[in-house]
DNA sequence: CTCCACACGTTATAACATATCATTTTGACC
DNA sequence: GGTCAAAATGATATGTTATAACGTGTGGAG
């Protein structure tokens, strides 16, 4: 009972068996410390930082958390496909569309901190094309569009007029 | 003669030129230090972080240069247009086209470490569709393709097949 | 049961970036 | 040239992000 007692935000069956299948697929082991982080990111609206993280760990596990253990997990989610991280921001999110393997494309809000998954075939055969054109081959593609959303732009977020 | 003593790899008058030119439309002063960063950048093939900058800027110049100091520097360059940093890689490199003000698109091969700067007006107008389409409004976007260049490929640098 | 692989824990440190405040340089103006 | 203010620089400290090195615990395969 020990380790499966480690203390979690709510986790919904649909996600809990997403983790599951993705680590299946991945030939990896699901961990109750990993499904911590990984309850951890999604019950939070935003993307977070690495050390964001160990503090929400920590507040609710009641405990101190070394940052290379979060990392680990971290890596290990990103690794399976559960989570990515925003390079521009150094934080790290639940993946909106882990049904299958992807790339991540953000548009980031820089008022409301609100990251938006895209996906859009023709960016990716551009992307390639582009690559191809100069004989690269591309294994890995950040794409991270900040700006201000539809709902701060609405509400007149631009914040700096006066 | 106190200042502009500041020891710097040679730089090629088209450079100097270019760097007023962008720093007149900016209106920003370039100084003996910033073109020093600037020099040692453009005199490097690969990208650079922050801390191999000072390294190279501390052995150029033959004395301690705080973090802070290189960071202005970097940050004044990419103000003005001289320099672009990578997010995914934590780097900074010259700028190759900065003739025009532009956001960086990058290829980076991950042997190698060479950086090459793409234009792709098609890239461009498809960001903005996308972001278009979702009511939001861009203000900086990042793109770097990470992967094997050419010459990377032909040299047989997979490194890992076995 | 024993061994092995893997996850996890602990401590330390490396790498990247910024805050604060003092001092120097520079250019505008008189 | 002298004075002043703004901008750049310098020194010190600290905050933030990430990894190294090494030891311990746990669970499955033989």
């Amino acid at each position: 009972m020990a380790k499966s007692d480690i203390a979690a935000p709510p986790l919904d069956v649909k996600w809990r068996k997403l983790a599951e299948s993705r680590c299946a697929a991945a030939g990896e082991r699901m961990t109750p410390a990993r499904l911590a982080a990984y309850a951890e990111l999604l019950a939070s609206k935003r993307p977070v930082s690495a050390y964001q993280l160990i503090a929400l760990l920590e507040d609710r596990q009641q405990r101190k958390i070394a940052p290379l253990t979060v990392y680990r997990h971290l890596d290990f989610l990103i690794r399976v496909g559960l989570v990515h991280r925003l390079e521009s921001t150094q934080s790290y999110l639940p993946c909106d569309h882990p049904e299958h393997a992807h790339e991540c494309r953000y548009l980031l809000c820089s008022s409301c901190g609100q990251a938006d998954e895209v996906e859009s075939k023709s960016l990716e055969s551009l992307l390639h094309k582009i690559a191809d054109q100069r004989g690269f081959k591309p294994e890995n593609t950040v794409v991270e569009i900040k700006g201000l959303c539809e709902r701060c732009m609405a509400s007149g977020s631009e914040a700096s007029s006066t």
